[in-house]
DNA sequence: CGAATATATTTCCACTGTAAATATTCTGGT
DNA sequence: ACCAGAATATTTACAGTGGAAATATATTCG
């Protein structure tokens, strides 16, 4: 067990994780496939069903570990210690940093079709990136009502911002001269409506 | 000319993309086939080419309609000559309820690797998608500079809120117990932040 | 050393989209 | 009315896909 290498070819589940991710964004979505991602790494195309299940367990492992990466982009070591409002510059703007480093894998991580979405794992993973986003959107958010709340609210709005950014952005939807020079965090004050939930002005 | 049946089926084009829009809606993303489609209508597979040249060609067409109708689910009659809030309430209102309503097909309509992406048809739905998006978008935002530099991040804004919001939701993103008698209008204030742009406090 | 387990392969199957050749139907000109 | 050409749809064939089942091989443990 002290072996680095083990049975056949070593420890293909991570050895498979990495090649699948290195197709998934040479190819995109479509292109990966397990056959092609075997042949890459020397092995049958059925060999993953031992560790996968089937490709949705394999996508569900790619997504997993994907989750869980979006969370070390969000948390920089510099801002551990600083203010909510720096820490929340940092997680949005890592957040899109992984968007647009990883667009096919990020453009996985919501499919609706493709992943078992209630494996623990997976589960754990994106509550992870949640309770980031959740703690700095804390101070956002001007309407009235029970703290937590207002809390639950803006941890949804904000989630629902950057997302939505990330994945128009990576997407193509925003035409670039548009998006000269702008970050994410250029456009979040934009959206601070004034449109009142009950005073108007 | 005038008879509505014509050539061998009558206009396959229209059957073809209710049809597959049902098989899509039915079986989700992964279950759409040309084959099983055209099963459904009783032509061969490979009748499409010729109105769809291909898969991606289907698929394109397909999300034009969806932009197309994702415009009117915008646009309510009873508030076409209302202000600019009741219009905007409107607009976010309704492109939430097309997105859930038709999931499948709104996850299509953002997916970076199976459309033609600079389909001319396609283009200008999309763009008079993100038009009613910007009208709705313009008296939002604080952030100083030239109206125009203000309009635009606006607009970039709220379409990022908006869809990141109806993705989540329709991709199962956010806890229901979360979620208990709100809609995207709630939500919507929740992000509008305190956070300064340059001055700290 | 041997039994049990974990891992990987081989083989086979149903299904997919696409290309090419063929057949059928419609259209327009004379 | 007729015929040529275009538009439309079918047939056939093919390479690729994921998955199931039986088999082979390596590891682990008693």
């Amino acid at each position: 067990m002290v072996s680095p290498r083990k049975y056949h070819h070593g420890n293909l589940k991570e050895a498979f994780l990495e090649a699948a991710r290195e197709v998934l964004e040479a190819d995109g979505l479509t292109g990966l496939s397990l056959r092609k991602t075997a042949e890459k790494i020397g092995v049958s195309h059925t060999a993953p069903k031992n560790h996968f299940g089937s490709m949705s367990g394999l996508l569900t492992a790619l997504v997993t570990q994907g989750y869980a990466e979006l969370a070390d982009y969000m948390v920089a070591d510099e801002t551990a210690g600083a203010d909510r409002c720096a820490r929340r510059g940092t997680a949005l703007a890592g957040y899109v940093d992984f968007a647009t480093a990883n667009p096919a894998l990020y453009e996985l991580m919501f499919a609706r079709d493709r992943l078992v979405n209630d494996d623990p794992d997976l589960m754990r993973e994106v509550g992870a990136c949640f309770s980031i986003l959740a703690d700095v959107a804390k101070d956002l958010g001007w309407h009235t009502g029970p703290a937590e709340v207002v809390t639950g609210k803006s941890q949804i709005a904000l989630w629902s911002f950057v997302h939505g950014y990330a994945q128009l952005i990576t997407a193509g939807r925003f035409k670039k001269d548009n998006m000269k020079n702008l970050s994410v965090l250029d456009i979040l004050p934009a959206i601070s409506a004034k449109i009142p939930p009950d005073t108007p002005e």
